[in-house]
DNA sequence: CGGTACATTGAAGGGGCTCAATCCACGTGG
DNA sequence: CCACGTGGATTGAGCCCCTTCAATGTACCG
């Protein structure tokens, strides 16, 4: 039943990074090939097995194809807190896979798909091709942007906000990738994960959605989450500003 | 008494960012010269007033010479969360700057120097200057690992532990640029600052150093902050984990 | 001297935590 | 087919950390 690590797939022709970058820069033909025989090589990774541990070593800038993977610290006592929750096309690790030592430990939430671009080739980008290295720092620079909000949700926003805040962005993250209906889409989190990445008890996540559930505004049944009113929980959970166009590249990056 | 903007000034030999970037990676005299000149043009910006507003343009990648300056999103009911604190040699406005519009604010704690690296200049960097390239990218994804830090503090320690690892992160920061002792600093930032960086009020951010300083471990008087005992702190902060070393990076990229 | 900015302290309240019990869906083995 | 175990969600009771509101103190400055 455990899943086989370092087994190969069939490369898909479009996968989620590439759809996820030409929806930034438009990609020539060209491009598209590089980006597809970057991950060509995957490998597949078995729910709650781990990805990169604390400390390990990086052989690569890895994407992640399918699934969710989770980023975390344990602290010693043993509160967890989730950094961050990669999707299909997102990259992983980044920035600790830039330091000679992982930062933080990646787990995968479901059966996961990942594939690694070996930092020589990335480098060479640079190089090579410049438009494919700018899509990819733009990609960077978005993560460090979803980092801030996170920021400001745990900082300064009440557990229903954070909630609020967190199930829609989950929606619009799922929705660009093609992941998401109009309003719905399947929760692949459980509560205690969603209380490690905002800062709350499992409980408390419990007590909130319960509240966010009588107002009418979501319902989550059998792994399903539906969001019943996103214009009164947008404003509730002060979303306006998250926008995606807000993400818009400079002109300058995008035509390099 | 307001500070002329736009106000030149004479470049000094070694800024800090020219002794940031080179314990990263030798800088040969050709680079050193480069980084010179681009932090040649500089403005001065006077205490409180804002470097950047939300939603405005950015004319250029921000580097701040001298002073302290923060990253903040104020919520519509007024409550503020601080993104993070900019020291002298740090960039300012990363990621945002990448945007079309600014997504946070900026504000000058101190009065602040800061140069502006134009666009065009830093994607110039990537071909005729790869070695500034990866350390301007490593000094990115050192951001990113701090941003990281600090929702660990935010979301997942209390009061007392977020308020020890803040003054450490403090301490050594400032180390590494020459601006600390071995065991004080000067304090550039207000309690209510220290608080909306933390998440925590004003009240309780003075009921906590006043714990600190009764368990003589830190004292703050006069905008002067000793850490009586580093060792005792580190430990109450979980903060051995964040040392130095960790941030090391990959050969790879320092010798590029 | 009065004004401003910041730090401190107290009292009272609440939001979220801990601890613990219960429930439910599901899979597994007898 | 049912008993049982397991992982996750739910609910309740009590409490504590931190907030809010407010007053006071203090240094500095025009």
């Amino acid at each position: 039943m455990a899943p086989q690590p370092s087994q190969a797939r069939q490369p898909c022709l479009a996968t989620p990074l590439t759809r996820k970058l030409a929806q930034l820069v438009p990609l020539t033909a060209g491009e598209i090939a590089v980006l597809r025989d970057v991950q060509s090589a995957t490998r597949l990774i078995g729910r709650n097995r781990e990805i990169i541990s604390e400390g390990r070593k990086y052989d690569g800038l890895l994407v992640l194809i399918e699934g969710v993977s989770i980023r975390y610290r344990v602290l010693h006592d043993g509160r967890r807190q989730v950094l961050n929750i990669a999707l299909p096309g997102d990259f992983i690790g980044f920035p600790g896979c830039f330091f000679e030592h992982a930062l933080y430990s990646i787990t995968a939430m479901t059966d996961c798909v990942v594939s690694a671009i070996p930092f020589a080739q990335l480098l060479g980008f640079f190089e090579t091709r410049p438009r494919l290295a700018a899509a990819i720092f733009w990609s960077f620079s978005c993560e460090a942007a979803m980092y801030a909000e996170h920021l400001i949700d745990v900082g300064r926003r009440s557990a229903l906000e954070r909630v609020a805040h967190f199930l829609l962005e989950l929606l619009t993250r799922l929705q660009t990738i093609g992941l998401a209906e109009e309003r719905s889409y399947h929760m692949p989190l459980t509560q205690e994960l969603i209380g490690d990445a905002l800062g709350l008890s499992v409980p408390h996540v419990s007590r909130t959605l319960k509240q966010l559930r009588e107002q009418d505004l979501v319902a989550i049944e059998s792994q399903r989450a539906v969001i019943k009113n996103v214009e009164a929980l947008s404003r509730l959970a002060d979303f306006e500003r998250t926008n995606l166009s807000r993400f818009h590249l400079r002109d300058q990056f995008a035509k390099s």
